[in-house]
DNA sequence: CGGAGCCACGTTTTT
DNA sequence: CGTGGCTCCG
């Protein structure tokens, strides 16, 4: 097997640079993934580096999960002898598990996500005897969560963040906000990383144990890290600095996140020694479509240096096309798709009859009805700035009867029966999570209202005791009608705990749904309760597979793999259909042909970006994403007039369709008239 | 305590 | 236009 077979030089430089700082620049379709993967085999074979010595970190689980697959298969041996590849939180768990009694946590913590964060916030803000409803704890959380990307303790926050009214609130609510994780044996996933830096700046031995066994590491995405995750790289990578770091700045577009592409930027600074790799020959797109890349990215003001190339052939031009409305839009979209599907597929299988037309706009192209059971439509995406904007395509999808597959929006681990569920499971976990404690008492227990629930919450908390002990309740001020609902609850728990050693997670999930009573709740005969009650069967799959075996070690798997494993499409079966998704979800992914929707000021860029030229340059960034997301052909759509929350918006082109080179594109406009 | 109606609000979201 | 969060009432 020849692991350098088939690589470019620039490609074999990456892979067989082995020692000390090496940077990749790699261009949107470069082969950056098959370059990481060739590393990490050609460490392993020519280096003859031993597997636990390498650590390989991404920030998707869908693209640790694709590593870890692809570097199996090109040196098909067993996983078991594979190097440590997983997302920043995983990985950084993991470790923190392993330490947190260093910090006096149990290892067993509780993962809150942003809901869970939330609830916290709320109930501080409460505390300190302010107004939920003036404050926006969605803004406070936000400018909290920013502070631990960049490390940020409460006292540095006080002290040099603290300027105005919203900031000192922010100040107040986040020097509450970490004491009651901890009283809650809690960490966000912020803290999944910063608790670690902490602690291994707290203990140099620990962070030396780690250095030693990770010899070799390599990040992916690094334009995406934040500045707690770059801590965490640079310590990781201590004195060996063998540390290869790759990334493109110019698909940076979770800035907002904390994402600073500036790490990238300045690798040098920190590591001068650095070898700097420029991956820019792209094997996916078109001539026209990487000028027209290009094109875009040319008139970003901060980035690195690079051009993207291709020996592709040039291409077709890039259609720009002027539409009515969102609906036209819409319409215009599926039927190209149908179109173009059956020039590929065989001819008796679709037909095209206009259906009935809307009424509204009826010169608007007639909706052709698809027909077909090919599975090309893979090839098709949509791509769109915002979530709302779906709509209107899924309507014209249904219509046509062609088949998508749409990315995004309401996602599986944030339904509330799985909520409820786990919150269920957690408890038994960690019976200190208030969280949980909260969640199964006012979902799952009949009975139980807010009042009481505060009243055992504080009551717990003052004894310094978890909420499932009895004895608690004496002293609680409540109906004994109430005091018996939670005594029957605090026992369930113990009879729980008790078979729990027997139990898999998937009969434990059987369990809690009689014993709560949510099955008898969910089986009320409505729809709704039956896809509530399928969802919870799809948790009890989930469950089989990545916590196999019983009792608490499994269950404990369990809940650290759904809390860190929040991916979308995970849970999707890769069904047959058109692509519908935003354009961070696109980041990653390549179509034949790419639809870019929207293409309007005010939606791409986003209006909230255009006093603000950073904002704007990301905007750019996620335009740059969108067009090289194409192998084939891209469509740009807008729309002169659009329909948002109920009221119409005139539509002007967005500003980047008239930065793209003539020579390159092709305009119509679709006018009904 | 919990359901029904009313109002406010509305980017992107890898973990 | 829809959703979700909150209030009020039974």
């Amino acid at each position: 097997m020849d692991i350098l077979a088939d690589l470019n030089k620039k490609q074999i430089e990456a892979v067989t640079t082995t020692t000390g700082p090496v940077l990749v620049l790699a261009g949107a379709g470069s082969g950056k993934t098959r370059t990481l993967i060739h590393r990490l085999a050609y460490l392993l074979t020519a280096k003859n580096i031993l597997a636990p010595s390498v650590l390989a970190v991404t920030f998707t689980n869908k693209a640790a999960k694709e590593m870890h697959e692809r570097v199996g298969a090109l040196l098909g041996r067993p996983s078991t002898s594979f190097p440590l590849v997983g997302t920043f939180h995983s990985v950084s768990c993991r470790f923190l598990r392993r330490e947190a009694k260093l910090i006096d946590y149990p290892s067993h913590f509780s993962i809150y996500d942003e809901d869970d964060q939330l609830s916290l916030i709320k109930n501080i803000i409460k505390d300190l005897g302010l107004n939920v409803k003036q404050i926006q704890p969605r803004a406070v959380l936000g400018a909290i969560s920013r502070a631990k990307s960049d490390l940020i303790t409460p006292t540095q926050y006080e002290t040099d963040k603290a300027v105005d009214y919203f900031t000192k609130l922010v100040a107040q609510v986040y020097s509450r906000y970490q004491p009651a994780l901890r009283a809650n044996r809690a960490f966000d996933f912020d803290d999944l990383i910063n608790q670690m830096v902490w602690l291994w700046q707290a203990h140099p031995e620990v962070l030396k144990r780690y250095q030693n066994q990770f010899n070799y590491l390599l990040v992916d995405e690094y334009q995406d890290v934040n500045r707690a995750q770059y801590v965490w790289t640079k310590l990781l990578a201590g004195e060996s600095r063998n540390l290869c770091v790759v990334g493109d700045d110019w698909q940076s577009i979770y800035s907002w996140r904390g994402a600073d592409f500036g790490n990238i930027l300045r690798f040098a600074d920190d590591y001068p020694e650095a070898r700097v790799i420029k991956l820019e020959q792209n094997y996916r797109s078109t001539k026209i479509i990487i000028s027209a890349s290009n094109a875009i990215m040319e008139r970003a003001e901060l980035k690195a240096d690079k051009t993207l190339w291709t020996e592709n052939p040039k291409g077709e031009s890039i259609s720009i096309l002027e539409v009515e409305d969102e609906v036209a839009e819409a319409n215009f979209v599926v039927s190209e798709v149908i179109k173009l599907a059956q020039g590929k597929s065989n001819e008796a299988e679709l037909i095209y009859e206009p259906i009935e037309e809307t009424g509204l706009l009826p010169q608007i192209t007639p909706i052709a009805r698809y027909y077909g059971v090919d599975d090309d439509l893979h090839q098709f995406a949509v791509l769109y700035r915002t979530n709302a904007q779906s709509r209107a395509l899924e309507e014209a999808c249904l219509k046509a009867g062609l088949p998508y597959q749409l990315i995004g929006g309401v996602r599986f681990y944030e339904r509330r029966e799985i909520k409820d569920i786990l919150a269920y499971l957690r408890l038994l976990i960690n019976p200190f999570d208030s969280i949980s404690f909260r969640r199964v008492c006012l979902n799952l227990t009949h009975g139980l209202g807010l009042t009481s629930v505060e009243l055992v919450l504080q009551e717990a908390q003052t004894r310094q005791v978890n909420f499932l002990e009895e004895a608690l309740l004496k002293n609680v001020n409540i109906s004994s009608a109430r005091r018996e609902i939670f005594k029957k609850l605090a026992f369930l728990y113990k009879e729980l705990d008790k078979l729990l050693p027997k139990l898999s997670v998937t009969k434990l999930i059987d369990e809690v749904l009689k014993k709560s009573g949510l099955e008898e709740d969910l089986l009320d005969g409505t729809t709704e309760g039956e896809i509530r009650l399928s969802n919870i069967q799809e948790l009890k799959t989930v469950a089989e597979e990545r916590a196999p075996g019983k009792g608490r070690e499994a269950l404990e798997q369990f809940l650290t793999e759904v809390s860190l494993w929040q991916d979308q499409d995970s849970l999707n079966k890769r069904k047959n259909g058109i692509t519908l998704m935003t354009l961070h979800s696109a980041k990653g992914t390549e179509f034949k042909t790419v639809f870019l929707v929207g293409m309007e000021e005010g939606l791409t860029p986003h209006a909230s970006s255009l006093d603000d030229p950073r904002e704007l340059e990301e905007e750019r960034r996620l335009c740059y994403v969108g067009l090289t997301r194409a192998k084939e052909k891209v469509y740009c759509l807008y729309a002169s007039s659009r329909r948002l929350f109920g009221t119409v918006y005139p539509g002007i082109p967005s500003r980047f369709l008239g930065e793209l080179p003539e020579a390159l594109v092709q305009t119509t406009i679709i006018n009904p008239f």
